[in-house]
RNA sequence: GGGCCGGUAGCUCAGGGGUUAGAGCACACGCUUGAUAAGCGUGGGGUCGAAGGUUCAAAUCCUUCUCGGCCCA
């Protein structure tokens, strides 16, 4: 005989929560929401008077489209400050953007290359407009995919480094520095274009294979302190540059290399590294017989003189040996020439025992008139014939006896990517902020100020400290067009420049009206008067991490947005702004505030391919955020972002985006779960919290434990935790055990029973913590969810920590259900032999007989159904003499309506006595 | 080449001297067909990047190597 159908009497989960979540058709729809009731704006308002959580935006540059490394970045940021807002706090988020710079230059440029227009027959100002205009096209772009990633922001008021506001203030900064003190011009060598005659970034730089002249040249040990017997012998070095040997300052030798004292055919001591005398001794075409060898320590203090010295004066003056970390015995003689005016090795290690450069070589490549070797000589420094074996150079070496070799020599060479012409490097004046000057140092203000910082993770102290430790002066001057003029005027005879309050105050001001078109000679007349000679009006542009480094300044400090204040209690960038924002931040500040203008700062790691490999174009191994978000959606990618361990390199891909669609599935389910069992709730329903079953209250009892340690991740950024406990607590405790458990009651008790009262309210407390907790993680999910249930109540985000009672926390019930989940877990392992010798189908026909010896578990687990538990038929647990675990089919009757198996089944209606009371009674 | 950092199941992550290295997902098999393009159960899967060393005992501490990353040269 057919049971009768009871499924229309029993309370199934009823919901119009779609399982599908169509994110990518979804997700615009809500946003429009947001923006429509300006969700932002809301937020303010709700979180008014509240403490305040001030992060401050790094400003990423204004060019190309989000990448991988811009969402990863965004969803941090926008992950902390809505952890930090729901937990209560006042946390505004002013988005901006790096303005000025090179690389826009550089495709404003491009696109004139492209109409065959040159950039120098552009005037200055149009120049600049375009740079602008690129800028803000970019900008916007960035900002409408950044909005779509659903980061929560003053999208309507960003700031720009382009802002006249932000120009006049980072020249307001600048001259901050001016007035204390704190600048000063000096030299450096860059890489400079003797035919543009300008200096070159890096990447305007390309490298071609050519045919350079190497030579090798003999320099007299004039004095030796530590090997007396040097004296007379001839130090040699190699270079491929000749032109540099009239700049010639000094020797550089390598600490760790061990030298030999050679005596060549026709009776000449040279000095070379042992490791290359058989090559030397092929390039000078002389057998060599080592006399002695010279360790390098016996160099210290020796002296050598140039070849051409009897030129007098400069060419008379002692060449010191001094100790060079970079000197390799892998070409050349071990011993390396140092021209400190240009190259970046010889300029450094000149400067740091006092040895200046010279400035011989001219903007166009050639050696100054009153140079007094090749002073005049019309051939510029890259001209193939100046250096050539047979040009000026090697012919003046080689009658001075100082010229062992000259031959042709094959290798790779920077170029002009303009001009494609060779080019040098060349010191020229720059503008520093010195590091160490004065009794407290900025390099000692920084140093305490980052021992002052909180870094998550703390090996990023380690590193910026590092950083700072070892830095050289800071150099601020570039040679550009678009950027922030330094704005200052240099008293063209004492060369110091001007420090005057009120004209600073009048730069300023005119900055705000005019921006960085302010700066003309105009102004300067208008400035200075009839001194307006006696000055030159320094053109230079700012460096564009100045710039950035003034952000804390305009957008914390400025008023410009009210809402913000001094200092940020958090920097959140990758770990690559060590050298970067974090610095040219900290350096800035604490030459100007004397601290730094954060209190914490936050890193993270790369985004590497699906196989730890670092992205690149032409690898054709990018994930590009934007197709995530079409085919995935905004949640996915947001979901992936605070599930990887982010402060290390991390990686994304196929697999592992299908994994994390996977891991939002499951949430999604447990919501649409949530939303069908709460279905017709009221609150006449809630049954207060001492009239809960055992079940319900070590639910609350695991929601409570569970809400201090998301607490506690959220404060400590540690977001993959977060994500973690959340999907564990409803994989393992909701789904797996506890929904499951109750289904029972949830499908088959009266409405009005306690029992399914007490689990719908547990269900309707778990909605609540759960919607929020996940609000920050998959902000459009959230909101979904949330107005399914709560279509009139405003958005989920608005909404706080939910109200989670600290005394719901119970040990004792803890560890009672920790037992029996362990004797489910122990009785689920025997009930599957069972399911495959198949003698039963679903574990609710199966009986179960247990006894121990452990009295004691048998009394911890008094009170509590374990049939119900279960999901078996019955349960005996006894005590014996014994361990045992038996399972068998249950001998009894199984209720048509709830599937269980009771001794209290009516054969007539098939029912237990339960159902028949909610069908009949 | 230098500074800093990392490598635990197919994937995402726990564990940071002490039983047989864990979780979730994925996979396989099964149950259920009343969360159903869902839910539940069981299972297979790891020389903890490699090699040395310290120790009674090493994924864990040390050294070297290797692979990878960021920043510099």
């Amino acid at each position: 005989m057919n049971a009768p159908d009871y499924r229309p009497t029993v309370f199934l989960p009823k919901t119009d929560f779609p399982m599908k979540a169509g994110l990518p058709e979804r997700e615009p729809q809500i946003l429009a929401k947001w923006q429509a009731a300006d969700l932002y704006a809301q937020l303010r308002e709700a979180r008014a008077g509240r403490p305040k959580f001030i992060f401050h935006d790094g400003p990423p540059y204004a060019n190309g489209d989000m990448h991988i490394g811009h969402a990863l970045n965004h969803i941090l940021k926008d992950a902390v400050v809505r952890t930090q807002t729901l937990m209560g706090k006042d946390a505004p988020y002013i988005p901006g953007w790096d303005c000025h710079g090179l690389p826009i230059e550089w495709k404003v440029e491009e696109a004139y290359r492209a109409k065959k227009q040159n950039k120098d027959d552009v005037p200055a100002v149009e120049f600049r407009a375009e740079c602008r205009a690129y800028a803000q096209h970019w900008v916007n772009v960035q900002r409408d995919q950044l909005k779509r990633l659903g980061i929560s922001a003053n999208w309507e008021k960003p700031y720009l480094t382009m802002d006249f506001q932000a120009e006049a203030t980072i020249v307001s900064e600048l001259l901050k520095f001016a007035e204390s003190g704190q600048l000063y011009r000096g030299a450096k060598p860059v890489m400079w274009s003797p035919v543009e005659k300008t200096a070159l970034a890096d990447a305007e730089v390309e490298y071609h294979d050519i045919t350079s002249t190497q030579i090798d040249v003999a320099f007299e040990i004039t004095e030796a302190p530590n090997a007396p017997e040097l004296v007379g012998a001839h130090a040699v070095i190699w270079t491929t540059t000749p032109w540099t040997t009239p700049v010639n300052q000094g020797i550089a030798y390598g600490p760790e290399v061990t030298y030999q004292l050679c005596r060549t055919q026709d009776g000449h001591r040279i000095l070379i590294a042992a490791p290359l005398v058989e090559a030397v001794s092929a390039r000078i075409g002389s057998a060599l017989t080592v006399e002695q060898d010279v360790a390098a320590s016996a160099l210290a203090g020796a002296v050598v003189r140039h070849p051409m010295h009897q030129l007098g004066d400069f060419f008379a003056r002692p060449r010191p040996f001094l100790p060079g970390d970079f000197v390799t015995t892998d070409a050349g003689t071990g011993l390396v020439h140092m021209a400190p005016d240009h190259g970046e090795d010889d300029f450094a290690l000149c400067k740091a025992h006092g040895i200046n450069p010279v400035f011989a070589v001219e903007g166009d490549g050639r050696y100054r008139a009153d140079w007094l070797w090749l002073g005049g000589e019309s051939k510029n420094v890259i001209n193939p014939t100046l250096n050539a074996p047979d040009g000026p150079i090697c012919n003046d070496l080689r009658a001075a006896g100082a010229l062992l070799s000259a031959e042709p020599f094959a290798h790779s060479y920077p170029h002009s990517w303009r001009s494609k012409k060779k080019v040098i490097f060349r010191c020229t004046p720059q503008w520093f902020v010195p590091m160490d000057q004065g009794e407290h140092t900025l390099r000692q203000k920084a140093v305490a100020a980052i021992a002052a910082t909180q870094f998550t993770p703390d090996k990023g102290r380690n590193r910026i400290g590092a950083m700072v430790e070892g830095r050289p002066d800071w150099v601020l001057s570039r040679q550009r067009a678009w950027g922030v003029p330094i704005t200052l005027f240099v008293d063209r005879k004492s060369g110091d420049y001007l420090v005057d309050k009120t004209i600073n105050e009048k730069i300023i001001a005119r900055f705000r009206e005019q921006g960085v078109d302010a700066w003309t000679p105009e102004f300067a007349a208008e400035l200075l008067g009839d001194k307006v000679d006696q000055y030159e009006q320094i053109t230079d542009i700012l460096d564009v991490w100045f710039d950035s480094g003034c952000t804390h300044a305009f957008v914390l400090e400025s008023g410009r947005w009210p809402e913000m204040q001094w200092p940020a209690d958090l920097y959140l960038e990758g770990s690559d702004q060590h050298r970067g924002w974090f610095q040219s931040s900290l350096l800035e500040s604490c030459g100007t505030r004397g601290r730094a203008p954060y209190n914490a700062i936050l890193t993270h790691g790369f985004t590497m391919d699906a196989s730890g490999r670092k992205m690149s174009k032409s690898e054709g191994n990018t994930v590009n955020p934007l197709d995530v978000m079409k085919t995935y959606g905004a949640d996915i990618l947001r979901l992936w972002a605070l599930s990887v361990d982010f402060t290390e390199d991390h990686r994304i891909g196929d697999e592992i985006l299908k994994g994390v669609a996977d891991h939002y599935r499951k949430l999604r389910n447990t919501f649409r779960y949530l939303l069908g069992a709460l279905e017709g709730w009221s609150e006449e329903e809630r049954l207060p919290v001492d009239q809960m079953p055992a079940l319900e209250r070590w639910v609350m009892h695991r929601l409570s434990v569970i809400s201090d340690e998301l607490k506690a991740a959220a404060v400590a950024y540690d977001f993959n935790r977060y994500t973690s406990l959340i999907t564990d607590f409803v994989q393992n405790d909701l789904s797996a055990f506890a929904m499951d458990v109750r289904k029972d009651s949830l499908y088959c008790d009266a409405p009005t029973a306690p029992a399914r009262r007490a689990w719908r309210t547990v269900l309707d407390l778990t909605f609540h913590a759960l919607t929020r907790w996940l609000a920050p993680v998959m902000v459009f999910t959230a909101e979904e969810v949330w107005g399914t249930r709560h279509p009139d109540s405003g958005s989920v985000h608005l909404l706080e920590w939910p109200e989670i009672d600290a005394d719901w926390q119970d040990a004792v019930l803890d560890k009672q259900f920790m037992l029996a989940r362990k004797l489910r877990e122990e009785v689920y392992l025997k009930l599957e032999e069972l399911r495959r010798a198949k003698t039963v189908g679903s574990f609710l026909e199966a009986s179960v007989t247990i006894t121990t010896t452990h009295a004691d578990r048998i009394a911890a687990l008094a009170g509590i159904d374990l049939a119900e538990l279960l999901l078996v038929a019955d349960v005996s647990l006894t005590h014996a003499d014994t361990e045992s675990l038996t399972v068998e089919k249950a001998d009894l009757a199984k209720c048509a309506r709830c599937w269980r198996h009771l001794p209290d089944v009516k054969p007539e209606t098939e029912l237990c006595g339960r159902c028949d009371a909610v069908v009949n009674g």
